[in-house]
RNA sequence: GUGGGCGUAGUUCAGCUGGUCCAGAACGCCAGGUUGUGGCCCUGGAGGUCAUGGGUUCAAAUCCCAUCGCUCACCCCA
């Protein structure tokens, strides 16, 4: 088989088969966050590099290798958005939402896009959702993100979940901390792999998550985040676990957890699932109390988390869970003849349009055909319409589950058709 | 950016130590078995330049090279 054209690298299509359970998935997020209070808001798929660039930090994986990058032709540098939360920080300063009120909590679900070797669980555009709570410091807010992804992941029908969490300390307790594992590094230099060495300057911390067994090693003696924290981040780390254990949401304590975007202070959390090969992590986040004034505004403390929606698609089917799926039911109309055809179609026209889910196939094929396309469609009825039953003014009802079979004056066969299929 | 695996019907795959393979199975699709009755069953049918290009050979889906594509992993993240 010769293709001329396939979707691009890292990209993929959502057939008929599989938009349905986006579509639930989707319906359940925005209902589930609506419940928490957060409000969706949608921002451009491009943004200036610029703001990219200040938001996630120059030296992230993300600003140097991973976006997609281009110029318009005013020779202005735009950026798919690699990420939502900078387009949504964005937003909100430049509408100034922050006067709406001291807590502004948003939810966001769209494309993102990131230029890497695509592998499983990763793709160059993926769906992001995810929700943002600015302007609390609260640590009820932290655990608030927490369960509401928690809540969304075991409505999805994905039980099988690990919340894994750490706190990384603030600007206050970070310098001291990492001059500590800095010096304990320093020591034991010539145990970590290159890449770790390399980090040593840029991002010491990431040092901590590296998955080669010799850094590994050397980590698990290092000293660690949470036992380096300032009073505040200890208090705020110690009422976040509170807050979760009363919510009955049980954690595993990663000491080792730090994520990859320069943004997270204080509660850093990762949801893994089973199943998922390397790309094991189905939602992300953490507190990022410096973000919105790196993107220019005033000091304003935020929460979030993000997901991915392929990741969590591949995650159900691992654990062979998901949402059920709930269909309108389905009537099929089979017309036998040319008069009846005719019939059928102005009756299509007229069920639809009185909220009936219809269907009938135009190829003029015999009955047993029709059935059979009725069956494979999963249709609820099929209205037969032959020579015979036209002639006494009458339709033929077969219901297809077992229910047998009626005839009905065509004058009501509407309304009984609502009345015997929309009462569910 | 680096490394491994793979590209055969709509789908999942078999065949790959070269020769009844100008290629098979299952599922799906179409039709018949029931001159107007689905699902099960039976029978038949359609559907493939074996990714593309080149090479070796009397002979290549099968061996070699290149290109393209997919995939997994590293890196990193959703």
């Amino acid at each position: 088989m010769v293709l001329r054209y396939t979707a691009p690298k890292g990209t993929r299509d959502v057939l008929p088969s599989e938009a349905e359970i986006w579509q639930q998935l989707e319906g359940l997020f925005h209902s589930l966050a609506e419940l928490y209070g957060y409000r969706e808001i949608r921002t451009p798929i491009f943004e200036r590099t610029e703001l990219f660039l200040r938001g996630l930090g120059e030296v992230t994986d993300i600003v140097q290798k991973e976006m997609f990058t281009f110029t318009d032709r005013g020779g202005r540098s735009l950026t798919l958005r690699p990420e939502l939360p900078a387009g949504t920080v964005r937003a909100f300063l430049e509408h100034n939402l922050a006067e709406e009120g001291p807590v502004c909590k948003f939810r966001y679900f769209g494309p993102a896009f990131r230029q890497e070797r695509p592998q499983a669980g990763r793709y160059q555009q993926f769906t992001q959702y995810g929700v943002e709570c600015f302007g609390s410091r609260d640590p009820a807010s932290d655990a608030e993100v927490i369960d509401l992804a928690m809540a969304f992941l075991e409505r999805a029908g994905l039980a099988a979940v690990e919340l894994r969490l750490n706190s990384i300390g603030c600007p206050i307790c970070r310098p001291a901390y990492r001059s500590r594992l800095l010096a304990y590094l320093t020591a034991r230099v010539g145990e970590l792999c290159p890449l770790c060495r390399e980090r040593m300057e840029k991002n010491p911390l990431r040092i901590l998550d590296c998955k080669s067994p010799s850094c590994r090693a050397v980590v698990a003696a290092a000293p660690l985040t949470v036992e380096h924290l300032c009073p505040a981040c200890a208090e705020h780390f110690a009422a976040v676990k509170d807050y979760l254990t009363s919510l009955g949401r049980s954690f595993i304590l990663a000491p080792h957890l730090v994520r990859g975007l320069d943004y997270y202070t204080n509660t850093v959390f990762e949801v893994v699932a089973p199943g998922l090969g390397a790309q094991d992590a189905v939602i992300g986040g953490g507190r990022y109390d410096g973000l919105i004034e790196t993107c220019g505004g005033p000091p304003t403390p935020g929460v979030g988390f993000a997901g991915g929606l392929e990741r969590l698609l591949l995650a159900l089917a691992a654990a062979g869970a998901g949402p059920r799926e709930k269909r309108v039911p389905l009537v099929f109309l089979a017309p036998l003849g040319a008069a009846p055809k005719e019939l059928a179609v102005r009756l299509a026209h007229e069920m639809r349009t009185t909220g009936l889910r219809v269907d009938l196939d135009y190829r003029s094929r015999s009955l047993k055909a029709q059935l059979r396309e009725a069956d494979r469609q999963g249709a609820r009825v099929v209205v037969i319409l032959g020579e015979d039953e036209l002639a006494r003014g009458k339709a033929a009802l077969k219901w297809l589950d077992g229910g047998g079979q009626e005839e009905i004056d065509l004058s009501v066969l509407v309304a009984y058709l609502r009345e015997k299929t929309c009462s569910e």
